[in-house]
DNA sequence: TGGTAAATGGGCCGAGCGGCCTATAGGCAA
DNA sequence: TTGCCTATAGGCCGCTCGGCCCATTTACCA
């Protein structure tokens, strides 16, 4: 579980990440800065793998706060601006990366993962590093579920919870549904639909097909 | 259900809006759109409450769109520039609403309310307006949750499922559970503890506590 | 070619779950 | 003060769920 902090001075661009982010199940937002110096604050109050900094803030730009933390702490600037000054600077200051506000979602949590596992995103193209990095980083039980699995997971997420429901959905018999069930509970470490149901959510298995 | 779209070439922006919107229980993002004839196109093929529009996108920018939508789709832009002029523009070309994107998240969702509801957020003072529209729109089973009921459906969806386990964290029966449970299955409509707990989430009722 | 994993399916059984009815105590409002 | 709602709790019962055996077919891979 990589511990981000996020700080940006767009509250709804930041809170925007929290949630986009937290959904993901492999990140978790441990805390978020309006400025500079609440970021400063924040990776020293807690454990941060990554941090995502943007350039603009008031009290202590984005640069002065890369100057104190990192050192210490792998950081991605995140900024609007993404002409070659900029992102000179960003990297004389300690950046790890360097990433365009207009940057896909997907894109980001592949560039976490990645500074996070002590890459950095300056040399090869972007694209070669992240594409490394696109899949979350899931424990040994989530990533030995099977296709046929994650749609029952998926079906659960949605409500459909009931073992007939769930057979005629999958077309298969309610014994197969049972079995399916006991080797996710078993994966999981759960022992029931409402545990399975929740971690399926969490694993952002709920709407999607096939 | 308040149906969204949203309308910004900053790609993190967007989807992090749209993984915050989609969590709240009341709002659903219908479709999305990287510059101004994408957003167009989608007001015309979805049936859209209001649009979240950013002035800045490529392709005419957002003023131009907002005079080919804003009489048949009530828009609310979302800017970085937040000075007057930008503010009267966007009033003169039928916008409802012009919000900060330094705006906290929870304004922006009770401005998508009020909006929908017919309101425009120009004279009076907006957290007046703001502040009628805070709690998300339920539906009546949601509404009529009691707190205890509430605590319940958290403690589910954060994993405890057992009967025992629950009446242990809520120093009750078992007995007592069984008759909460069942009083939630009435008033949602639904049957058991795994399509609780998904709903539960959908409601924003995990991870909280008392 | 033999081993492993996935998907399918069956039987059995006990414990847990949900449905239904009843009851008491406290708070709040008509 | 007479209801109604909420929170608490018990009993009863039938059905479902989960745990534990098992088998077959189809892959894929070493």
């Amino acid at each position: 579980m990589f511990r981000v902090v996020i700080a940006d001075d767009h509250r709804l661009l930041l809170e925007g990440l929290v949630s986009a982010l937290e959904a993901l199940p492999d990140v978790s937002v441990v805390a978020t800065a309006h400025d500079g110096e609440a970021l400063v604050a924040a990776v020293s109050e807690h454990d941060v793998d990554v941090a995502l900094v943007d350039l603009e803030m008031p009290n202590m730009g984005g640069l002065s706060a890369l100057g104190s933390i990192a050192e210490s702490t792998p950081c991605i600037v995140v900024t609007m601006h993404t002409d070659d000054e900029q992102r000179t600077r960003a990297r004389a200051a300690g950046a790890r990366g360097f990433l365009s506000k207009a940057t896909p979602l997907p894109d980001l949590a592949a560039a976490i993962r990645a500074v996070a596992d002590g890459r950095e995103l300056w040399d090869a193209p972007l694209s070669e590093i992240i594409d490394d990095y696109r899949a979350p980083v899931l424990d040994s039980g989530a990533a030995a579920l099977t296709e046929r699995e994650k749609e029952l997971l998926s079906l659960l997420a949605s409500g459909v919870s009931a073992t007939d429901e769930l057979a005629d959905r999958l077309f298969i018999s309610q014994k197969t549904v049972k079995n399916h069930l006991a080797s996710v509970y078993d994966k999981l470490a759960i022992s029931d639909r409402a545990q399975a149901a929740v971690e399926a959510i969490r694993l952002g298995l709920h709407r999607r097909e096939s």
